[in-house]
DNA sequence: ATACTCTTGTTATTTTTATAACAAAACTTG
DNA sequence: CAAGTTTTGTTATAAAAATAACAAGAGTAT
């Protein structure tokens, strides 16, 4: 029989791949296959098929030679790995765009992952209800988050006000915080904690393009910055 | 003297540093700071004081001894690295939600990175403007992308229009994708993608919410699954 | 049946990234 | 002035992640 809990030291950069190939299946399941190959998941992720075989391998899920993995099976035993037994129960704080958009991206594409509940200090919100979700004011967070048992909280409130939000949800005893704005917050031990600055992604594209066009143009390596006029 | 190029060659996670570094830096000269120390910037950033310096030395930057690092050269160095010259013009591609979110969230932040343009099929969205940004029509794309040079795509589509959407961007001569969509694209070579999906965060967040839970309720390394009832 | 193709699963190797260790500088304190 | 403290910059080491290499299975074609 098979130990049930080595999939708590898996790699974390597997983890991240294994909810991106899930996904990659649903979409694969919905066009009519029922099997996969590792090239195939390859080339929607980018990545080497080399790569996608030894995630699975570490999962402990074999495919068949001739056909592939079956599709069905493999999102089956990802989500045991990834998913929670009982529904994991989460609150977007700040129900301006991101929050609103946020809520509609995730709500109903994963059943064991819930957003149950919106916060927003702006009176005009509180009370209504947006794609399903109800917005709350911000003075219940802590009742609310203790009484529903919310154990995820997603931050998009504005910049100025993520520290204090922070507090109140450690407070609340949040297990897990998605902060999705730009000034880094800090948690207690045993709360985990992802950043996840849509700046920093843009900025990395915006170097790159930079270096790709620079190198394309040939003025790397050389002392004088070769003064590139028109195009 | 100093050799201009060396940048090219930096980390990855270097230059997401960097831009985190920077925007770490501007909140402390906001509050009155005119130097820090790394282990500071490391306390921000969740990392430690070793990073901070060894990033700094990768991009030749020093510090004082006794007073660490002059925050606003060192604001300097890294947008001397991390940015374009001329200003890259980006692009928003799908004004929903989360399109109108970033464009509230990079509008005015970075002089050498702006979004001058908004993309729609939606009637009623063409021709208004949201923060300042124009919508156009998606018929137009690229057409405006090619007058506008503008060289950075950000795609906020329905996923369902994703890879189309992708085609014409790539046709319009756009060098760098941020895809936030949760359908991979993909894109020839030459032209830098970035996937950045927030179910993945999210799915991770809930993923180590679980792990520690069972580590704290003692139930990991065992065969049988010791069912835990009530709390 | 034999050779050939394709794919999986796994070990070995390389590359990338992070951490540790420590000399040297600059100041402070006794 | 000597000893102690703090911090930088850098080299050395370790850990994590990605890639390469390859045996073996399962089919197909000859």
């Amino acid at each position: 029989m098979r130990i049930k809990n080595y999939y708590k030291n898996l790699p974390h950069k597997t983890i991240e791949r294994l909810s991106q190939y899930r996904r990659a299946l649903f979409i694969c399941l919905d066009s009519g296959k029922t099997h996969i190959f590792s090239h195939e998941i390859a080339n929607i992720q980018h990545i080497t098929p080399v790569q996608v075989r030894r995630d699975l391998m570490l999962i402990e899920y074999s495919g068949t030679l001739r056909k592939g993995y079956n599709i069905q099976e493999l999102i089956g035993v990802i989500s045991e790995i990834i998913d929670n037994k009982e529904s994991i129960k989460a609150a977007v704080v700040g129900m301006g765009d991101l929050g609103k958009a946020l809520i509609k991206y995730v709500r109903g594409k994963r059943h064991k992952l819930e957003i149950v509940a919106g916060f927003d200090s702006n009176p005009e919100k509180i009370g209504k209800t947006y794609s399903g979700v109800k917005c709350y004011s911000v003075d219940d967070l802590e009742k609310e988050i203790e009484k529903q048992n919310i154990k995820l909280g997603i931050l998009t409130v504005p910049a100025s006000q993520a520290k204090e939000t922070t507090t109140h949800l450690v407070n609340a005893g949040i297990k897990g915080l998605l902060n999705y704005t730009p000034m880094p917050v800090n948690v207690p031990e045993g709360v985990h904690l992802e950043e996840y600055d849509m700046i920093t992604t843009l900025e990395k594209v915006a170097f790159y393009i930079k270096v790709n066009e620079e190198r394309e143009n040939g003025t790397e390596g050389t002392e004088t910055p070769q003064k590139q006029k028109g195009r």
